[in-house]
DNA sequence: TTGAAAGCGCTAACAG
DNA sequence: CTGTTAGCGCTTTCAA
């Protein structure tokens, strides 16, 4: 516990410092003999390797930042937390960059890898954290990066490919359409996350595929744009009640809207699903007790979190990528907040 | 953006590194010639500190490491959101660990900042994250370390002072109890959290006090243990239903677990709050949209992480704690969930 | 105000 | 298998 380094230790053996560390670092470099000797004597010292040291030397933090818009966002906070669970067995510690989708933060988060602050960098958001003059420069070196859900444009990463770790957005939203179009459903409102979110247009191309291959008309007017958040979900569902034509289902694109969505029906009376049907988005833990029970997509998060880390580590590794994209399985879920289109 | 260094700079302008480096760190060390020089210079040659170098010599890492049970916990990552934004605005990095209550992750995490990973701790379990071991050693040194939300036992710390930033539980817990006493309820059943948390324990004392001090018997068959999770209140909540003399309200100390509990009330089809009222703890973002809105304690959630790292940033720089307990006004929300006793 | 030089603690050639 | 030695990039005395 007494603060003693690689070199008093050695002293202390009358050993080199290089012995030391290789019995601590390298075992099977060393004699089984000075193995046990070094490792017992530190042990006994309570030697603490000073890993800035180990860091400076090697060129390695052993960090990955992850850099998110709403670290407190309940589907983000589920894969951030397989995320720091593998990345902690995988020998790396996770720091956190709360961006609230600001773009100076973002930048900041993102210029740690050249600071050497960290060694890779998860991204969920559809922005790089770069500027446009650090991309435009010839000079530019693309840190490891992999990017959780939202897909980052190949024009903006400038011909870079930036690996993903992702659902297929489409298909889960065609498939959750359909099951809406399946009980009858011809005028599904939407409420969408923020537009310019890659998630929100595929969900919304699911949204039309399902429509249109089911001979039913994408009505502009029932597409509300929203955020990914409750008040959201909330204020809008309003204004979709007082809309001249109301609709007899609402899509929204994540299960916090959802809520929203469910508290304000409830508050103007409405019976779900008898009058309207609801589904979200995600699964989040709160989704199947919410009143009613929700139906949504689930999102595999402990493995979206897992392989964000796996695909990093292979990169900071310097491995060759097989696949740029790892789309993992959905899951409908039908719960309770879906019924067949009322007469009317 | 190429990778160039101080050395290379100085190299570069004819001058000393130590000029360069004052430029940039200690702009006020240096003629303004010279700083106009370098910083011009360093900005044109794309130039990045490597933070390592720095760490190493100045052995400060600028990083805070969080150790918390578990990331994905709402209210829990509202504090860390709140956390995060102070930090950096401090200039500081958060590391995260999430040890799942495991105690060989708290331990692992908490020797961050002997390897040199961290400067300091904030720590949201009610054990410190050190070997008893390592305690029992003289030589222990306790490293910056705050505590949020859960005390520390004194007796624990070996007599070590661990501030703390926290609310008044027992205050909290009493004036939740104190209102449902003043709807005429009488048999108040609770669903605790893990016993052995401080908070749990602080919050029936809480409850205990306010029902002692109206004249109302505690009635130990009312208090079932439960931890902080939806399931708790979900589960309990079907053991109390099935109890023979059911209570007319039950608070549940989070809202998690009052979310759960919500959920099986009205899947047996009981009403609240016309026959049993809920009130939970904490006001998570999703609180006021439960059905029905959630009576329950509003914590201030951003300030509590906030004050986390400013006290801490203060001992890491050594400076005098005044306060080492900082208790934060927490607030009484009264919505729907609760209403008066019903008749029998 | 600036420069020279000495490390922070560790790892990794390279020799032996 | 082990020791010697040279730094990683930066800050910080100390001297000029």
């Amino acid at each position: 516990m007494s603060d003693i380094g690689i070199k008093q230790l050695a002293k202390n053996l009358g050993i080199s410092t290089a012995s030391v560390s290789r019995a601590l670092s390298n075992p099977d470099r060393v004699s089984t003999a000075m193995r046990k000797r070094v490792q017992t004597a530190a042990k006994l010292a309570g030697y603490r390797p000073n890993k800035m040291g180990a860091s400076l030397r090697t060129s390695k933090t052993r960090n990955i930042i992850v850099i998110i818009p709403d670290i407190s966002d309940t589907f983000n906070s589920g894969v951030i937390r397989s995320l720091e669970r593998t990345a902690a067995n995988r020998g790396y510690s996770v720091l956190f960059g709360d961006t609230q989708g600001i773009r100076e933060l973002e930048i900041t988060y993102g210029d740690m890898v050249q600071t050497r602050q960290a060694d890779g960098i998860i991204c969920f958001s559809h922005r790089l954290p770069f500027t446009d003059e650090d991309m435009a420069s010839d000079s530019f070196k693309m840190p490891p990066l992999v990017n959780s859900c939202e897909y980052i444009d190949a024009a903006q990463a400038g011909g870079h490919i930036v690996p993903l770790v992702t659902i297929d957005n489409v298909k889960a939203s065609r498939e959750l359409t359909q099951h809406l179009i399946d009980l009858g459903h011809i005028d599904i409102a939407v409420i969408t996350g923020d537009i310019s979110s890659p998630s929100t247009t595929q969900r919304l191309q699911g949204y039309q595929q399902a429509m249109l291959s089911s001979g039913l008309p994408v009505q502009q007017q029932l597409i509300y744009e929203g955020t990914y958040t409750l008040e959201a979900g909330s204020t809008i569902t309003k204004e979709i009640l007082l809309a001249k034509k109301r609709p007899t289902a609402i899509f929204c694109m994540c299960d916090e809207t959802a809520l929203g969505c469910l508290y304000a029906l409830k508050e103007h009376n409405f019976s779900i699903p008898n009058d309207i049907s609801v589904v979200g988005f995600d699964d989040i833990k709160f989704a199947q007790y919410f009143s009613p029970a929700l139906t949504t997509i689930a999102q595999p998060v402990a493995e979206i979190g897992q392989q964000c880390v796996e695909v990093l580590i292979d990169i900071i590794d310097g491995k060759e990528i097989k696949k740029p994209m790892v789309v993992l399985p959905h899951r409908l879920v039908i719960r309770d907040s879906t019924g067949p289109r009322p007469d009317r």
